[in-house]
DNA sequence: TAGTGGTCTAGACCACATA
DNA sequence: ATGTGGTCTAGACCACTAC
């Protein structure tokens, strides 16, 4: 079989890239399409690469790098399945604090109290972060977690309006996980990767008060901005971390 | 061919690992070895597959994965070469450490300043971190970083005496580019993976003054330890980060 | 036993760099 | 023109999981 051309060109269009690149786009827009959802297994490989017209080998490769994104996961004997954030291990893989008593394997926060949760018109810099509007309605979050008891992270979160119709305080306070399963389970909305800026600030009295401690403490401040497909940004998050018994721990490649 | 008895397991340990991995180790120890040096080229894929016994596939993989950990560097129509800190897009690929005003593409800083080079005894934290024994030799070293004309970074770092003879504030000074390039041009050392630990702290007085701040100013303090193959730690740095015109970069995958 | 992903091979051709 | 890594294929067998 000749190669590139492959059955999935555009007449027209020069696609210019590797046929398992072509491929792995495609499975992408299945994945954002909902057509597997969260936790479910998608094809084998064998009945992908006969959907598609390929030979194995390449939708090996395609699959291979969703799984390097953290798209999917692989799991030898039993299928590949849709990545989750419900699963354990994936409960808290964007929070990067820990114990100062090593325990990588740490659980998440003990207790979470949500503080408010409102909609309102988004200010520009948020509405910047999400690629809004300025004065488009967000959702605002602000809640605190705690570990054994001791205050320890402060964070406000906005989310796109459209997409979270319906989040309110209680619908917050019930779930027992990681919020950003419920934001896939409740909402549709897997948020796949993120990029942090870390500062150290100095609190203002409601945050210091919020988080136990005076105002002279200097505090981590983390903002995030997730985002969900197609490097699409779906949540700003501002987190003051408390760091006299946890820090911020980090793998340098 | 049958495969995975192989022409290079040893005839009585067992070694239930894929193959490619198996080479991977290999080639991983004469990069040790400094069979060839950091930015010079190993040998082609099928040279190396012919020369292990194995199939130019099983070479490609072993490659992709030291490829993926950084250790070499592929590149198309040229080869594959051994990974090197003096490449200019590797220069300061451990200093996280940016601008606010977006540019992620910036230099490293512009003016170092070694405030002390010496050797001394290792205090027990120190030990630990290195795995040397308290009481054995390190370098420490004192330097303040500034970009712009602005004092942006105090950091003092050790390293393991044994592997560092001969390390001088005048060799520092006269070095034009990244430390670690240094590190491995002179010193054979080659830093390949670090993890770091980040907080927000409060200078005491020295500290404050030499990044001309004063004490009540929130600092980002990154402690690192950074290690050479085989997981092996040869440097442990502990970094004062002015955060008020730059910030820390993370991306979460 | 059957189905899945994981490994390994052998060979073809493409894209890029260099001489 | 030659040599490098990059892509694609086809087919074999292994390891793990489930029934």
């Amino acid at each position: 079989m000749s190669n590139v051309p492959s059955p999935l060109a555009e007449p027209s269009a020069p696609s210019f890239s590797p046929l398992y690149q072509q491929i792995k786009v495609l499975i992408l827009r299945l994945l954002q399409a909902g057509e597997w959802k969260p936790g479910e297994p998608i094809p084998s490989e064998s009945d992908l690469a006969a959907r598609f017209g390929v030979s194995q080998g390449t939708m090996r490769k395609a699959i291979d790098e969703l799984a390097a994104e953290n798209l999917v996961v692989r799991r030898q004997g039993k299928g590949t399945f849709v990545a989750t954030h419900a699963e354990h291990h994936m409960q808290y893989r964007f929070l990067k604090l820990v114990p100062d008593d090593g325990d990588v394997t740490a659980e998440g926060p003990a207790v979470r109290t949500i503080i408010e949760c409102r909609r309102l018109r988004a200010s520009a810099d948020v509405a910047r972060a999400l690629t809004l509007r300025t004065g488009d309605t967000v959702v605002q979050v602000r809640r605190v977690l705690a570990y054994g008891g001791v205050p320890t992270i402060l964070e406000d979160l906005w989310l796109p309006g459209n997409a979270f119709k319906g989040l309110t305080a209680e619908r917050l306070e019930e779930w027992h996980g990681a919020m950003y399963a419920l934001f896939e389970t409740e909402f549709g909305v897997r948020m796949v990767r993120a990029t942090e800026r870390l500062r150290a600030v100095l609190p203002d009295a409601q945050q210091a008060s919020l988080l136990a401690v005076d105002t002279s403490t200097p505090l981590l401040s983390v903002e995030r901005v997730a985002f969900t497909y197609h490097d699409t940004p779906m949540e700003l998050r501002r987190g003051l971390y408390r760091t006299d018994t946890h820090h911020y721990h980090n793998e340098l490649g």
